[in-house]
DNA sequence: TGTACATCAGTGAACGCGCGTTCACTGATGTAC
DNA sequence: TGTACATCAGTGAACGCGCGTTCACTGATGTAC
């Protein structure tokens, strides 16, 4: 019942002009809080006013309230995994779109793995959002399965041949690596960066003829 | 903010001697929640005793407190889970172990995206509880995959060739299945009673030679 | 250069709420003698 | 058969807590004249 001890951190307040700064902290500091208590579950106003050093009140002139803080969160760890695997994509070798591929999907396991309180989050948002409907290219799950489509379409536009539609293709990488992630989380076993690689190896070969 | 609305049932005490009998319909009030809410998140020992049409305090003949309701309720679900997955098996050909196989894969799938707060509670639990160790082979997850393995046990049993370990088998049809799970359930594609037989079967046929 | 005022970046006290949990109780049913 | 007592299956009021949210405020910094 106690909420985990978040430091009580004081802050000096951000100068004339640069307010909107603390809605970056604040957004850094939940998402710190995500680490924390392992998932979207238990955030609050109050604890991430704690963790940012701030008094709840303030929260609520970056933000609506508490539903808009969880969906600029959302949001903002979406763009920070994105940019991870478009990152990641970009310091792959150039020329080989496979390597590419493989480095986001290598670069999505380790994200999942290392930050399981976020991944969880992004994908397993509970369904009672009474906000907006889904909208499911615009969801992280819909995303991050574009991005691997638009991998396999740089194998096709390479000339490799793709066996199968590049859509089904990318939601057949992005399913299965979520569900290896799932069994590391919960069970333990699978997950280690050698066994996923491998992983990720084959079912690219079984995908894409290079 | 405001709780879904359970109707506040009204109901008569259970007669002298049968009292273990609210025990039974407390879980099946919890389970009813796990529904409407669509997870364990915003289960709470009111919310249970309203729809269970009984007072708070009730609750606690039963159960010592919100974690040990919870960790009760877990295990009820993971025991309706596994009976539903023998009974399918049971249910199939008896001297066919690829149909009875088949067969309680595709009841695992039809329970996951019938009842996606069930399935939620059971295969996303929260990191955060400080009862005991996981313990991973007690796990809901880790008592699946030994079904599964179990059943390509009994296909080798009977003169079929698996062509992996029956232990890598049986997480690797449980990823692939909680992965394509997790895409319908999130993004809405893939997840069609035909679609999800058919991938079965697909990947059945590549691991063990019928 | 002074000064009155506006704006900014917050603070902190207060509210009402639902929650988990406790506890003295109530009324019906069984049991001992 | 009567009756005193024990047990059972709950009730419902009360507690203290953390929460979301509001709001009047404070003190520093900019701007108009």
């Amino acid at each position: 019942m106690t909420p985990p001890a978040a430091e009580h951190v004081r802050r000096t307040r951000n100068a004339w002009g640069e307010g909107e700064r603390l809605r970056t902290e604040i957004l850094e500091a939940a998402s710190g809080l995500l680490s924390e208590l392992g998932g979207e579950a238990g955030l609050s106003i109050r604890g991430v006013a704690r963790a940012t050093g701030v008094a709840p009140g303030s929260i609520y002139q970056h933000f609506r309230d508490l539903n808009a803080l969880a969906d600029c969160l959302h949001a903002y760890e979406c763009e920070r995994l994105l940019a991870l695997l478009e990152r990641a994509g970009a310091d792959a070798d150039r020329d080989d779109p496979i390597a590419q591929l493989r480095a986001q999907l290598v670069a999505y396991c380790d994200f999942a793995l290392a930050n399981p309180g976020h991944y969880r989050m992004l994908f397993r948002r509970p369904v009672a959002r009474p906000s907006e409907p889904p909208e499911p290219k615009a969801t992280p799950l819909g995303r991050v399965v574009g991005a691997f489509v638009a991998g396999f379409e740089r194998c096709r536009d390479a000339g490799l041949e793709v066996r199968v539609p590049t859509r089904d293709a990318g939601v057949m990488v992005f399913s299965t690596m979520h569900g290896r992630v799932a069994v590391q989380l919960g069970y333990g076993i699978g997950g280690t960066h050698e066994q996923l690689a491998h992983t990720i190896d084959q079912l690219l070969a079984l995908i894409v003829d290079a």
